[in-house]
DNA sequence: TTTTATCATCAGATTTTCTGATCGGTATGT
DNA sequence: ACATACCGATCAGAAAATCTGATGATAAAA
């Protein structure tokens, strides 16, 4: 089997026609190149070298084995090149799965960021349930999931960036519009619309209702907070909202949106991980960026 | 450094993605893979691979590299197909010298043969008197000279191809025209026109004349046969022509040509190259192939 | 002729690499 | 819950490869 080792000494030989020299060059007595290099050429079965009076040269065979042997050696170099300079800094294929309650708020701010910052990170992103997400990644199609906390697993390790507050929504006519602070009781008195089965969002609202109330509860669901928006703003009934979407949601101002009193329902924001990823040093600096776009989302609301 | 060896075993894990199976191809025992993609990952200063319970996967990094890894393997591959199947025919670049007297006469018609037989023969041709060719040929310059025998140097090693018989060429009008057989004796009565000093067939004339009588020599000399032709043909003096040339300088029948007398002077046209070439066999095919094409010229001529 | 330069060869020392046994951890099946 | 199978890591000793330093052979230079 031909090595890496022999196309050095070869190279060497190659650039400096000379076998001690090219010994010296690379750290090895002349006995040891010349061994290796004969050894290359059996393996090949072809002479490489014409060794003369006037110092070594080249075979026409060897002229185009060092060529070739000149470029394998480069290429070594860029991988390790590559390799070491990488880890610096996040790059390369970056698998990312957001949920839907926080992909639309927190991805059009983010991206530009992120090319602007890391330019060789190459994004594929993925929307999805969390339970989907999770399946993904372990199973190695995504590297990192963008969603609300905790994620129980033994093989997925989780940072938490920052909490995102929920606030009631209601139609702009609704008679709760009037209190400044809302109750998880407030809940009871209107049909509560939410997202459909499956989604994190819709658990975690029930959790604030501190009961399973299927009652007053649309039972087909929707998929995107957009339309429950919508639906609420027409008065069907009223909702959830994570603070992060408000900036989106509430622009067009048909809704009323209250902060609830303390203590204030919320939901954590955090990244997900395969334990077994050795890129989490990037993955927690990506989360400061994250963390930083999220926090530039209007810090409360009340209108 | 890194080795080829573990490029090997990384390149088996990446397509297997499993440490068993890649050993098991590369016949060796997966311990010693282990430790081979340890040291690669250590060299390289990244992980390149996750180990997970759902077999191996590659990192971002691994898969980058791994790729670059195939593709060097894929050239190592390459440069051992391509020296192997070196040496089977002739090719590659071959710097070939040929003395004035012959290249005119050989090249026209052996040109078109060569290609045509092999096609991965890069040619390059030198034209120049005897002794230039084999200092360049000795400095490695030039790799095979078609010149005439003998060439006396230790580190030459030649191979005659065919005999080259030398005739008398006259003037239409000249009065030796007559005889059948011309004798060396005849080279005396009139003005002998021979190449320039420095060409072989000028002296393998001279020494057809048995004597050094510069008496009756044109001093100057000339520098192609086909300049001496013109002369002869214009009364100016008589000359030795080989053979070779026949075809091309006598068609336009301006010229007399008379062989000589038994025993015919000839010269040797042979194959000359460093005897620490590694491409004699090469050169041996070479030879058949001009010497098929060099008895293609006309055998004999009389007028 | 002697000297110098250069690459090849050789034996023994050194280093690298491999094997075979074993460990620890995880997933799977009962 | 337990037993089992699987997988990669680890380790010590064996085997193989590589290197060194001395020497040889040959050709060029003095």
């Amino acid at each position: 089997m031909i090595s890496l080792k022999q196309l050095r000494y070869f190279d060497a030989v190659a650039r400096e026609k000379h076998f001690g020299r090219a010994a010296e060059q690379c750290a090895v007595t002349q006995p040891a190149l010349s061994m290796q290099i004969q050894d290359l050429e059996q393996q090949l079965g072809t002479q490489l070298l014409e060794r003369g009076r006037r110092g070594v040269m080249l075979t026409e065979s060897g002229r185009e084995i060092a060529e070739r042997a000149a470029k394998v050696l480069t290429d070594i170099r860029d991988i390790v090149d590559f390799a070491r300079h990488q880890g610096d800094v996040p790059a390369g294929r970056l698998h990312l799965g957001v949920i839907p309650s926080i992909a639309p708020y927190i991805l059009p701010p983010l991206l530009p960021v992120l090319r602007e910052q890391y330019p060789d990170l190459d994004l594929h992103l993925r929307e999805t349930q969390t339970q989907h997400l999770v399946r993904e990644l372990l199973d190695g199609q995504l590297d990192l999931l963008l969603l609300g906390l905790p994620v129980e697993d033994p093989h997925i390790e989780t940072a938490a960036l920052f909490d995102d507050r929920f606030l009631l929504a209601t139609s702009k006519s609704h008679p709760i519009t009037a209190n400044l602070r809302a109750t998880p009781e407030m809940l009871e008195q209107d049909r509560l619309l939410l997202l459909e089965e499956g989604h994190c969002m819709r658990d975690q609202a029930l959790a604030v209702c501190d009961l399973q109330r299927v009652g007053n509860l649309d039972t087909s669901g929707s998929s995107s907070l957009s339309t429950i928006v919508q639906m609420v703003a027409n008065g069907l009934g009223i909702t959830l909202l994570p603070e992060l979407c408000l900036d989106v949601e509430s622009r067009h101002g048909a809704i009323n949106v209250i902060r609830f009193a303390d203590p204030e329902p919320s939901r954590t924001i955090g990244l997900a991980w395969r334990r077994s990823s050795p890129r989490k040093p990037h993955f927690v600096e990506l989360g400061k960026l994250i963390k930083a776009v999220g926090n530039r989302q209007p810090p409360a609301a009340s209108a």
